[in-house]
DNA sequence: TGACTATATAGATGATTATAAATATAATCA
DNA sequence: TGATTATATTTATAATCATCTATATAGTCA
């Protein structure tokens, strides 16, 4: 159970970075080689690299070699999923893990009890 | 501009975190006071504080002390919000940060004549 | 009041991360 | 072939982060 939220703790890692985000920005308006993408940030390249890297891990962006450059992409599907599986998180479901332990439940409702 | 990425990525930074995540997922069923949150993880109390004040301090969820005891609360509405914000970076807009450089459209019209 | 309980804060530590410089790889072109 | 260009990798460094122990604060109850 634990292994779900540190799979989805690592897409949400990827993507938790300004410069990180700006790059999805960008790729959201379609493919652009990594000297395009260079151009919108100040540092260097070994860096964009860097990114792109932790980006792709991630399966949210796709990178094709196309003679000397790398054109990156956005991998939608991936995005999709990473999104519901947060909208999952932040919902009550009947998965959800405060469902699955009946003492908790009880004991949610005994402090009910006491408030009211 | 580079401050909406920085402000999405601290939001996004304070949930990437697997045991952030978990926190929001029995959060999202209902109130918990940290007592109750405390008995689902293995780390120490301080360490909650320390997680609960990072998830309050990005507005995801809100703390109120009732005597003793402080009782946390998903914001659902700031969840949503970041959601939202989130799904505009992924999706082509047109307030999108690659239509605001007419260049980069130019460079990027010139890149797929030569792929084609 | 004093003892107890719940929570927060301070300070320290080990792990992870963003970045740059230097270097390596690999494709293109003269 | 050699020069150039685009990208990736390696290594080092400074910053950030998760966690702990110890301590402080503040509310409850006898």
């Amino acid at each position: 159970m634990d292994d779900y939220y540190m799979e989805e703790s690592k897409v949400l890692k990827a993507i938790a970075d300004p410069n990180r985000l700006k790059i999805l920005d960008i790729l959201s308006c379609g493919e652009q080689c990594a000297c395009n993408l260079l151009d919108y940030f100040d540092f260097t390249q070994p860096t964009l690299s860097h990114h792109m890297k932790i980006l792709m891990e991630c399966g949210l962006v796709m990178g094709e070699k196309k003679g000397t450059w790398m054109h990156y992409s956005l991998n939608l599907e991936r995005g999709n999923q990473m999104i519901y599986q947060l909208m999952g998180i932040l919902t009550s479901t009947k998965e959800c893990i405060c469902m699955q332990c009946e003492n908790k439940q009880v004991e949610l409702e005994d402090n009910r009890d006491e408030e009211e």
